[in-house]
DNA sequence: GTATCCACTAACCAAAAGTTAGCGACTAAC
DNA sequence: GTTAGTCGCTAACTTTTGGTTAGTGGATAC
C-alpha cells in the first residue's frame, strides 16, 4: 500500500509535538497546574513519584517552551509560582480527549505491558 | 494553593498515557499507520529519520500494547502487515486534536528552544 | 555472479532520566 | 541556642533509553 506524498510531513509534525509535550512528566506536570498547583511544592505533592532534579528541569523547559509562566515573589522565604500561560491551557484542552481515553483504555494497555 | 485530592490520580493517568504514546516515534508510526503504511518499509519511508532498529522496537511495542496487529502472509518473500487495531485507531482519534494544536502553535513553541 | 530487497538483529555509543545528597536562607520547636 | 524542618534548587553519579552502523538469510533481478 502507498502513504500519501504528505504524511512523511505530518509524521514529522506528530513527532515534534510529541516530543516536546512527550516527554517524562510534563504531562503530568501541566495537569497539576490546570488543578491549581502554582508553587514547587506543590507540583512536588501532586505528582505522584517524581524527583526534584526532574521537577526543577521540566518546569524550566515548560517556562522555555512558553507553556508555563515563571514569577518570583519576594517574601521571606522567597515564593517562585509556575502558572498555565494562555499557550499552556490551550494545550491542556486539546489534551483532554487524550486524558479521557486514557482513563478508559489504560487497563487493557497495561494489560499488555508484563 | 492547594490541588484537589484526586489530582495525583490525574496525574498519574496523564503520565501513563504519555509513557505509552509520548515515546520517541510512535506517535509518527501510528500516525502512518493511520495514511496507509502496513509493511516495515512503508512505514521506514514515511517516518522521516527513523532507524531500522527503533522502527522494529517500536512497532513490537505498539503491538503489545494492543494498538498494531501484526500479520504475517506467507509469500515469498514473506510479508508482515501491520495493522492499526480498534483500539489504536480510537487513540489516532483522540490525538487529532492535539496534532492540529502541533501544526497551529509548534512554531512559537519551537521558538523558544534554542 | 553481483546487486538488491525485505524484515529484522547484534554490538556498540550517546543522551536522557533517575537517585542520592546537599546548599543557603530562613522559621519554629524545645 | 541548638536542633530540626521548609523551600527551591543544584551537583555528582548510575541506570535506562535511544541512536548508529553493520550484518543476517533467503529470495529475485540483471
Amino acid at each position: 500500500m502507498k502513504t500519501p506524498d504528505n504524511a512523511p510531513t505530518e509524521c514529522r509534525q506528530v513527532q515534534s509535538v510529541l516530543d516536546t509535550v512527550g516527554r517524562r512528566w510534563s504531562g503530568a506536570i501541566l495537569v497539576a497546574a490546570s488543578r491549581g498547583a502554582r508553587r514547587f511544592v506543590d507540583f512536588r505533592r501532586t505528582v505522584p513519584g517524581i524527583s526534584d532534579r526532574m521537577l526543577s528541569v521540566r518546569l524550566k523547559e515548560l517556562e522555555t517552551l512558553g507553556l508555563l509562566r515563571r514569577e518570583v515573589i519576594p517574601s521571606t522565604p522567597v515564593q517562585i509560582l509556575y502558572e498555565p500561560t494562555a499557550l499552556g491551557r490551550e494545550l491542556l484542552h486539546v489534551l483532554q480527549p487524550l486524558f479521557r481515553w486514557g482513563e478508559k483504555h489504560l487497563d487493557e494497555v497495561s494489560a499488555a505491558t508484563p
